[in-house]
DNA sequence: AATGAATGAGGGTTCATTCAT
DNA sequence: AATGAATGAACCCTCATTCAT
């Protein structure tokens, strides 16, 4: 990636993040840039192409993001740090995320199973600690840590370390 | 509202739905209603305005789907309906509700503690059954229920009477 | 057909005349018939669909055209009138034809068979008229007279009269 | 002329014949042609350059074919060859020639009496044959080629060489 | 000679909105 | 209340052309 192309993707990143992919036009993002709107149809095609580029980069951050998490051995430590994960986000990267989530509901298709990796840990770590339903209770902490970002990234949450703390000695990990 | 004000809501709903409200244009909802264009902008004032209608629309529905659980005297009963609430509803509604998550992230300062009464109810219901943590557990709960729903909307649940029931089972109501 | 699609028409019939169709932008269009640009789309679909209604003009005309000659029961009748037809049509309509030739040869699978008639009714006139190969002394002076029209157009004609007299003359009618 | 710049030509005699001038990016003539974008211009200036450059070629190419029918000392001869020479074209020049056909008509101010010296060379063979109007006939007939080679070119001839022995026989040459 | 990144103007088209009827 | 013609701004994108390398 040259200069450009990365100053054009950071500037759509922040853009859609912001108001979202459909309401943000490529002139708005060209300028945003510093950059002839021109250019961005030269590198990424179109911009569904400038939006692909995006999102190949959101699921890399995803993949690092569980990367952590399914490496680890000991069950407990799965666990603890699949919780801890909505919490490690930095906010300078909220807006990153905000994207995400957007483009989940925007886009038709999107989001397919890209969750099973993680999925696949925690049902091992809850069967290891004898859950009776590892794969069920792995589901739902999905699904709640899916809520729980999604209300970290709006605002929704005041006290987070109370939260996480609260969590972790839930699950006693 | 008069018929044909009905008909331009119900459209705009679908397509909303579908398609996002950015992407859909007045002319697309206009042809779906079987109406002129211009009559939009007689009735609603304009295109947020038609937009406003229908929010005001899913606010009122959100309320009937809380009142329910809000009224409910014993703990383990709303707890109970918490719980059940986002299985409740019909997939005939899952247009409505999908257009209702699409503009939680589609629009600025949207989705302003809409929760609340569920989240006091929730909370004295943990209290009285001597949860220590009755606020926290509240929280966790309605995000666990806002990712169900999520996912529910986004077809990434396939079996969800054995969810449901896991989750009966596990808060014991 | 109202006054502004009329407008629309001219203009673009100009326009397409002179510069040619691919060179010749819509927004000139538009200022050349005092309209906006949008109304172009409504009413037309798109730039296409403006030539789509050119040509359907211009092949009205060139039945009109034909007709009379086509009609005329007398062969040496329709012969006469066949060779005049290119001399017939009036300076003021040297830029519609000029449109229609240019078309010819901008447009890909344009003209198809639109001699017909025309060619039917030449060779029935040679026939009655006892010629050797009437359907082949068809061919050659409708591709004769294409030829004229086309020079009369591109201005290379300086006699038009004296040409005329001389077919006339040639082919005895 | 290199390696090259023959490319670069043989590429938009191609495309400028089977899409026209106008519709033929250059961009499109670099891809085909194998190069860089910037060459075209580095060589030929602009596009209009380029078009220059082919236009040059195709007026040698007609000096050429009107060589062969100039030269003949034989009036028999001149008219039987100019007879001829739209039939002479093999199959794979039509792309060529097609291209000359649609330049006269998108391009403004384009054949100057390049037809001049053909013009010429019939007149004397006629007056040679003691025709009437030699000058008339000459006139007549170049016109009629110009038609004959239009739709030789559009596919609207089905069988040459009846046409061809046709038009012998009929100016008995 | 040759490349390819970069540009700015303009392309066709869609949009939300207005207005006369 | 309801229509549909009409608008002008903005949309995404392509264009011919330039320039540093």
């Amino acid at each position: 990636m040259t200069e450009k192309q990365e100053k054009i993707v950071q500037a759509a990143l922040e853009l859609f993040a912001q108001e979202g992919y459909h309401a943000t036009s490529t002139s708005k993002v060209a300028r945003a840039a510093g950059v002839s709107e021109g250019l961005i149809f030269r590198h990424f095609g179109n911009k569904e192409g400038l939006l692909a580029a995006i999102i190949k980069i959101g699921e890399q951050r995803l993949r690092d993001l569980y990367a952590d998490i399914v490496l680890a051995t000991n069950p407990k430590e799965v666990i603890r740090k699949a919780l801890e994960m909505p919490f490690l986000v930095e906010e300078s990267d909220y807006e990153f995320w905000n994207l995400q989530f957007k483009l989940k509901w925007e886009l038709p298709g999107y989001d397919p199973s890209k969750m099973e990796p993680l999925q696949v840990a925690l049902t091992n770590a809850f069967r290891k600690l004898d859950y009776t339903f590892p794969k069920l209770e792995a589901e739902f902490l999905i699904h709640a840590l899916d809520g729980i970002g999604s209300a970290l990234l709006k605002g929704g949450i005041s006290d987070k370390s109370t939260l996480k703390e609260f969590l972790l000695d839930k699950y006693q990990v």
